[in-house]
DNA sequence: TTGCCATGTGGCAGTTCGTGCCATATATTC
DNA sequence: GAATATATGGCACGAACTGCCACATGGCAA
């Protein structure tokens, strides 16, 4: 059998432990909110042992804020997809946007997605850790914009530059994001119209609005 | 006396004992880090009890980021006190720079600021704290953008165009920090020198670097 | 001064998150 | 089937907080 599955027994199970202890988990944070949810809670839902979940995540935060670490790692992918002689933010945007639909025709990813930003939206505890994560994610997306350059030594401007378009678009994508959860809208295309708006007017910034 | 003292005897004490519990903290984070100082030894050096440094602080991520809030109100005092009509960018760039120097003219302030800089920037349990303080800071500024207009109800646009100038902005000034802690150097002015690029850059950021 | 009231403080018990350690159970390999 | 590797569970423990109650201290009026 020349195509034999790859994973073994112990990887399989673990795969699906993984993702019971993800899905019970943001069952639990939809019916109560996230505060509330004790990790013991988690672990019976999930019939593994507390110290057991704390081998499969380090925290709490980490299992609530794992579809968002999917969406980040769609969207690197994204990212490396493009050609590479493309300015970064018209990169960026790309990207975002194949990651939220392209990569997904039936739109599917993208609404799984979205159920799981409302409870995040609202978890002030989780915000903070959200921002950790977006921040490693700002230093990869940063890291494709400089890597490939003669030099393997630090280059301050390029590493500036870079890292600024990175976070810039990140603000915008956030913006957009913060903006929705604070609608009442439940429609991921209102996301993507928010997102554009953002995006499109990140470039064009210096002509925005002026002040009251 | 017109001019009475406005602080009771019991405000002083509290000033001076938060003020103890900061001083102190501080100083604990410099020797050790941020992670291995308890709340304890933080309360026993201020010679106040653990439940009242919860009285003062709510968590320990707050004693930690005091001087950054302090920074950031200054920033936002001194965006208040820019033209109306300046452009957004313009006047959030101008503001931080007048927080950094001119609202102190020996640089006392600035240096202040820098010196809690790099311990907030090595541990990584503060990096979430503070994104949660800056999220609070980018809507206050976005408010500034946007209140005084006609009608008090949401304007979706121009929201959304306000908090994307403010949170664009501190995304270049986080830029700027972060490679400021990241590089060697400890002196203020290469700080100001970096958020100048990436302030600048901001706004011209469509004919920025290609990738590599 | 004396007394009353508001408020700041300390101590203690208890909850939750998170970790180190060791014994046990389950998978993999030979 | 035995030897080995790895996953799991249980326990004890530390640290961050919180609620509750008793006490002390400052502010104020008679």
């Amino acid at each position: 059998m020349p195509e034999q599955q790859a994973e073994s027994l112990r990887e399989r199970k673990k795969r699906r432990t993984r993702q019971s202890i993800i899905d019970v988990a943001h069952a639990l944070f939809h019916v109560n909110d996230y505060d509330t949810t004790t990790v013991e809670a988690i672990a019976a839902g999930a019939e593994v042992s507390v110290r057991t979940f704390f081998r499969y995540f380090a925290n709490k935060e980490e299992v609530a804020l794992a579809p968002l670490d999917e969406m980040g790692e769609l969207t690197l992918t994204a990212l490396r997809r493009r050609p590479a002689d493309e300015p970064p933010l018209t990169a960026l945007r790309a990207a975002v946007l194949d990651a939220w639909t392209i990569m997904s025709p039936d739109g599917e990813s993208l609404r799984h997605y979205t159920d799981h930003l409302l409870p995040i939206g609202k978890a002030s505890a989780l915000a903070g850790a959200a921002q950790n994560r977006i921040v490693a994610l700002g230093d990869r997306f940063a890291l494709e914009f400089v890597e490939g350059d003669d030099a393997g030594g630090p280059q301050p401007r390029t590493d500036l530059h870079a890292s600024l378009a990175a976070f810039a678009f990140l603000a915008a994508v956030q913006v957009a994001v913060r903006a929705w959860c604070a609608s009442d809208s439940t429609d991921p295309a209102d996301l993507v119209a928010n997102a554009l708006i953002c995006l499109d007017s990140l470039v064009v910034e210096r002509n925005s609005a002026h002040r009251a």
